[in-house]
DNA sequence: CATGAATGAGGTTTCATTCAT
DNA sequence: TATGAATGAAACCTCATTCAT
């Protein structure tokens, strides 16, 4: 293991002026289409540039690097839906676990699913040093909320065990990209949220005792 | 979306004499290794071939490309995956579905388990055309094994759906992915394997109604 | 015979600005000079990048591969000797066959002997796929232009089949190149010049009957 | 101009033994083979070996280097039509020019026409540092060849200066090609039989004053 | 600020040649 | 002698990045 020269990966300058974020926008939009369309390995600031119509000189001046423009993609849309998820779990506080499951899948989906093309393309990517890390952080800020939350079951006998919750935030995950890489249909995509709370509720269940609620 | 001139990915000569029979194992390991010290992007073929402590030239001999040396790692890998579930799915047949979803469990675990360095180093692979297409097709061999399986379950209601298999097959291996990435500690393995049962179980009998076994 | 990929051989871009021009013009001459210096085999594009004193990156941002950079010599040397053929062509149109021959071939060896180096160094080229293609296509431009002339001719009995045409070209081209191969010094290039002449006239006079010129 | 390491041209061992005769034979014609179906930038000595159903071993074992392969080939076949030349030229001494010219112009074409792959296959080779010598080499004994027979001859007023006999040479040289290259059919072969006699003549009786030959 | 020409390290791949078996 | 595995110099080409205009 060697960590080599690791770039830094925050965008240079923070857009302020109306052309400026114009610019910004575009070249994150054509970042997404290039990945769409060519693949991470094929993905060039070159191409960028020249999709997004602005030239590599000024692309350069908005990123430092080729690292920092799959950063920032990866970043917004990570930070949009953990905090979406962040919410949801808070707003479920109290309920009974089944409502909770509910609750959550139905919101981490929906936040998932805003822009399907952000999220697919995002699976391309795993951008070396910077991309792990931020998802580990995102996760580990996932996994509390979600526990945070379960804690607060009223029907839930015992606590659940850490493992218990990576294996729901996982297998949430993993259904949402299964059907995105399928190309989410909507019918699929309402399955999904289905199937998802189901598979969440007969594991949970299957795991922790439920209490009657008015046992409580 | 173009496909470009996609190179070949089969390997360019089998190996006849004891000598380069050796050489192709040694390739083969550092392309592991390499995969896991430098990860995929900074996976070179001349770095493959100094772990391997061969001639650069050597290594072309036996893959006509880059991408067919990651192709091979992947698909042996897959198969030998694959071709383990297809045989657990066969002698679980006719049993009750909680004893085979316990049988397939355990059994693609521990396929997964052998050499986990590959399965781990196999994650940064996407290999841009040949990859996703093999993973496509051994993936849907292993729907079919799992659906000819479930179907002849003595206590499943009612035939499940192929979106429900794939559900189960797609958290089957994202928690497998999940504990790989982890570090595959055995305590780890142990209750991922229990895990996974019972979230296979719980979820399948929240799905498909569960008939009394002596009903048969 | 088999087609494998054919490469594109068109220029990558046109220079815009003036610095462009400069850079494209010395790759230019560099090719010539290293064609010339170190013959075809030997022709490599380091070295005609480090001849003209620009990076390798430069050269291919104007060349998309080497061959794109012979076909460019190849192509403008061609297309300069086959127009001006057809002008002159053009311009002894309904004169006695004699004098007819007499322009043509020397407007032919003027234009040959413009940059005796690049006439030279294009010998060296084959370029696999483009060459001889381009030459085909110039050759039968300047036998048509050649055809369409005699048969203007008062003097011609008979008027040629496209065989004579053809044999009165490949003269010309052939004991052209002899001279530059040789060195083309002048004396060489006036007895050239006079011999030609006297070769196509004893030729067409022998195969094509010719009418006195009052006759008309 | 720089003359690098010049590898040796020469063939390994001279082969006496049938079986090695064999070996020879097939490797001279995998030669051809490639040269045609592959061209000369694309033969490999590689490729020439296994067409020839020999290993890459043998090949190097009765040619030191690629260079000599296709040295071999060259020389084979300019010796043998350099040398019915001389013969055609000396049994024409003392005929009259245009019985000469018939007479050498036929045996020339006839010598190239035998293996017409071998001849068009040649037309691919420069050979870098060998072949030109060689050509050169042979050129010049024909050129000798030539000029002693037409000094024989009875009807020539003045001896005609080296150039014309070049003349004479590059046109019939480049006649060959010029069909040789379209595919040599048996007309155009007849065709250019009679046309290059005549066009020597017509160029010939132009140049040098055509005695009677009575007067003789 | 924007442009795009220039850079060059470094990656992939080829292929003539050697040499142990 | 024949084999073919191994070699590695050297070729082609890409692409992230800089900087003068």
């Amino acid at each position: 293991m060697n960590s080599p020269a690791r770039p830094t990966l925050k965008p240079r300058k923070t857009p302020v002026q109306a052309r400026s974020t114009e610019t910004v926008a575009a070249i994150y939009e054509a970042t997404i289409q290039v990945l769409l369309s060519h693949g991470a390995e094929r993905l060039t600031t070159t191409r960028v540039a020249e999709r997004a119509g602005v030239s590599i000189g000024t692309l350069y001046q908005y990123y430092p690097n080729k690292q920092s423009l799959l950063f920032a993609l990866l970043e917004q849309k990570l930070e949009r839906v953990t905090s979406t998820l962040e919410i949801a779990c808070k707003q479920a506080r109290g309920k009974p676990l089944a409502q909770m499951l509910d609750h959550v899948v139905t919101q981490y989906v929906d936040a998932k699913m805003m822009r399907t093309d952000i999220s697919t393309a995002l699976y391309q990517i795993s951008t070396e040093m910077g991309g792990p890390a931020l998802v580990a952080k995102m996760q580990s800020r996932s996994l509390k909320a979600l526990k945070d939350m379960i804690d607060t079951a009223p029907d839930v006998a015992a606590k659940p065990e850490p493992f218990i919750i990576q294996m729901i935030y996982t297998s949430m995950a993993s259904a949402m990209r299964m059907v995105l890489e399928a190309g989410a249909a909507p019918i699929m995509v309402r399955k999904l949220r289905m199937h998802l709370v189901l598979l969440c509720q007969g594991y949970m269940s299957a795991v922790c005792g439920i209490r009657a609620i008015q046992e409580t």
